[in-house]
DNA sequence: AATTAATTTTAGATTTGTCTAAATTAAAAT
DNA sequence: ATTTTAATTTAGACAAATCTAAAATTAATT
C-alpha cells in the first residue's frame, strides 16, 4: 500500500474533463479539452505530456490520447468528491441545485480521503447528486443505471430519458410538446391509479401529465 | 460595494500567519514569518512587497511591517472559515479535535462567502471552535473574552487561564503540579456544592480536582 | 495526387511563488 | 566608536501552468 500521490488542482481538472469527454463518443481531441477547460490547445498539449509522464494518460503525439486505468481512478475520485459536496450543499445547507456547481468545483480538490468518506457516511451514502448523476463509491464504482419504462420508475427518483419505444411522428410530436427528449431529466411525482396516468416533474420545476400509453413507451435509466 | 477581490492561498496563509504573530508581542519579524510558514526569509520579503502593493500590509523595508485594516479584515475571514470548518468536522463528522487542523488548512481557502454563512447557520452560530478559540462572526468581530475566576466559570465552557491572583511559591507549586499555567485550556466538568471544589478537564482529557481556595485565585477568559 | 485547411505541437515568453547565494542594513558586543 | 553578528533584502534562477506565434502533422478538398 503506497501513499496516495497528491495531484495539483489543474491536473485534477484535466483528468475530470477528459473523463467526461471520452464518455460521449469515446474519442477526445486536444481542441475538445481546450474548449471544455476554457484554455488554449497549446496549454493542453503541455499538460498531456505531464499527464503521460505521471502515467495518468496514454498518449502518442498527433495520434490521440485516453486516460490510463490510474487516470480513470483518479478522475472518479474527483467526481465522487464533487457530487458528494453538491449533495451536502443542497441537502444540508439549503442551496438550490443550480447554484452548487461552482462551489463544488473548489471543494472537489480538498485532498483528505477520510474527510470524504466521513462526509459520505454523514449524508447517508447517497447514490445520486442533486442533478441525478450517480455518485461513485469509495472504490470508484457506481451503480449501473437501471432501465425501465416510466410506468415502472419509482416515485421521486430522478431519471434520464434513454430511449423511446414508439417512434411514430404522432408520438414524437406529443413528446416534443411536453418537453421530453433523449437525455431529459424527469421525476415521477404522482401516479393516478384510476387511469395509470402520471405527473412528471422536470429540473426547471414545471409539471406535465402523460397517459399510461405514453409512459409505456418512454424508457429511462436511473441509479438505485 | 465593490466585488470582493480573491486572494491566492499563499497570500491568505501569509495574512493569517502575520495576524497570529502580531497578536503575541505586537511585533513580527521576517524570520518569525519564515519560521511559521516553513519557508525562507527571502521568500517572505518577496511576499511582503506583494502584500504592500495590494494594500494589505504597511511595510517599510528594514523597518518592520504590520497588517493594514484591510489585511486584518481578510485574515479574520480566513480564521472564521478555518474555525467553522473545524467545528463542522468535530461536531458533524465525528473527527477528533486533534486531527482537524490539517484539513481545515485546506478548507479555509474555499472562497464562497455564502457557503460559509450557510455553514455557520447550519452549525447554530457556534462561538468557539473545538480548541476553545473564538469564531469571528460574518463581520469579522468576535466576542470579547469574559474574565472570571474558576468558581464562576460556567460548566462545560472551554476557557484559557489568563492570570493568577495569589502568586505565592506555595500556590505556584500546587498549580505546577496540577498542570495549570498561563494559557492552559481548561473546562469545569463538575462543581461540588459540599465544599465548592471543582473537577477540571484539560485538552488531553485528564481530570484534576482543585479546592475553592485555589479556584478563587485562578482567572480565566472565555467567549460567551 | 496535390493543394488547402484544420489540428496539433514546438519554441519562447510570462506570472506566481519559491529558492540559494551574495549584498545590505541594523543590532549587539567589545 | 568600531567591529562583529544577526536580520533583511536583492539578484538571479527555477518549476508549474499558462500564453502567442510559428512550425509540423494530419485530414479534407479539389
Amino acid at each position: 500500500m503506497s501513499a496516495a500521490p497528491k495531484y495539483s488542482s489543474s491536473t485534477e481538472n484535466y483528468l475530470k474533463a477528459i473523463f467526461h469527454l471520452q464518455k460521449n463518443d469515446g474519442v477526445v481531441t486536444t481542441n475538445d479539452v481546450a474548449n471544455e477547460l476554457q484554455t488554449r490547445p497549446a496549454s493542453v498539449t503541455d499538460m498531456l505530456k505531464k499527464l503521460k509522464a505521471q502515467k495518468l494518460l496514454l498518449y502518442e503525439k498527433y495520434k490521440g490520447f485516453k486516460l490510463s486505468n490510474e487516470g480513470k481512478k483518479v478522475a472518479l475520485q474527483i467526481i465522487r468528491k464533487h457530487r458528494l459536496w453538491e449533495f451536502f450543499l443542497v441537502e444540508k445547507l439549503n442551496f438550490g441545485w443550480d447554484e452548487v456547481h461552482e462551489i463544488a468545483e473548489e471543494l472537489e480538490h480538498i485532498s483528505s480521503k477520510k474527510l470524504i468518506d466521513r462526509l459520505d457516511e454523514f449524508l447517508g451514502f447517497p447514490k445520486q447528486d442533486p442533478h441525478g448523476d450517480p455518485i461513485p463509491d469509495s472504490n470508484g464504482k457506481f451503480t449501473v443505471p437501471k432501465q425501465v419504462d416510466l410506468l415502472n420508475l419509482p416515485v421521486n427518483k430522478i431519471a434520464e430519458v434513454s430511449s423511446i419505444g414508439d417512434q411514430s411522428p404522432e408520438m414524437l410530436e406529443l413528446l416534443g410538446h411536453k418537453g421530453i427528449a433523449l437525455g431529459t431529466r424527469v421525476e415521477v411525482k404522482k401516479k393516478f391509479a384510476f387511469d395509470n396516468s402520471l405527473e412528471l416533474k422536470f429540473k426547471n420545476q414545471s409539471i406535465v401529465t402523460i397517459s399510461e400509453h405514453v409512459a409505456k413507451n418512454v424508457y429511462v435509466k436511473y441509479d438505485e
